[in-house]
DNA sequence: AATATTGTTCAGCA
DNA sequence: GTGCTGAACAATAT
């Protein structure tokens, strides 16, 4: 989000060239030639950019990202919107995952698509959280991964929370304490903060991260316990033996 | 050259 | 219809 505010606003599009169609929506982009983006918002793993009276849509799949620049395209560039003082955004994707569409409106989009809310949204409050896990069965990782349920919590940050919170992803859900409840609400808002935070300067993550040890049998930074790799919801699982249970 | 990577979708089951 | 699980799929690097 950062990022797009910083290079892309204001500027006039001058020309959108599509490299490789597979990850193009049904929208044709051509249309946002002579426009401008003017303002970006977000709703969990998705990214709304307000070009007048229509939203270029950006899901970043597994390694979508932008390039702004002036010369030289990435290597995996798949869309390149050039504006007219002669720079350029390109949308790379090296496994062409994600999709870069037009909408009408974000709430059209989340409408939809039956988006959950958005963990950061100021109104999804602790309260909001224990009503979303009231009456659900199933493992809590696989609760914090549903888009329909919590939009933006993807594989590596639903372990982060969970391992911040000491609570075992196989965990179901009907048998987490209130406490319990908590700590993992408040968690999940400072893991989505913190990668934001990180990324946005461009900061590696602290070693204090479960994302730096993801390999079984690496030692736990809080506990010294043992990291172990496992299948939960299917999807490989990191956690540690001994402080999540 | 088989394997690992991720979010989404869908068949199938209780 | 609902809630959930697990498999399949997309494309690529190693």
């Amino acid at each position: 989000m950062r990022y797009f505010e910083r290079h892309a606003l204001g500027q006039t599009i001058a020309r959108v060239r599509v490299l490789d169609a597979r990850i193009c929506g049904t929208r044709k982009l051509n249309q946002l030639v002579g426009r401008s983006f003017h303002k970006v918002r977000r709703h969990g793993k998705h990214l709304f950019v307000d070009a007048g009276d229509v939203w270029l849509h950006i899901h970043f799949g597994m390694s979508g990202d932008l390039a702004y620049y002036l010369d030289q395209p990435p290597r995996f560039a798949r869309l390149i919107f050039s504006f007219d003082n002669g720079t350029h955004l390109a949308y790379q994707d090296m496994r062409l995952f994600g999709i870069v569409d037009l909408t009408p409106s974000l709430e059209d989009y989340v409408r939809e698509h039956r988006l959950g809310p958005d963990p950061l949204d100021p109104k999804f409050n602790l309260r909001a959280f224990r009503a979303l896990l009231h009456k659900r069965r199933g493992r809590i990782k696989a609760l914090l991964m549903s888009q329909h349920a919590i939009a933006g919590i993807g594989n590596l940050y639903a372990d982060e929370a969970l391992f911040r919170s000491s609570i075992d992803p196989q965990r179901p859900v009907d048998q987490l304490h209130r406490e319990e409840v908590k700590k993992l609400f408040t968690n999940i808002r400072r893991v989505l903060h913190d990668a934001i935070a990180l990324q946005s300067r461009g900061d590696d993550y602290p070693s204090r991260f479960l994302i730096e040890v993801r390999e079984d049998g690496e030692r736990c930074p809080r506990c010294g316990g043992t990291i172990r790799r496992t299948i939960v919801a299917g999807r490989t699982t990191y956690y540690c033996a001994k402080h999540q249970r």
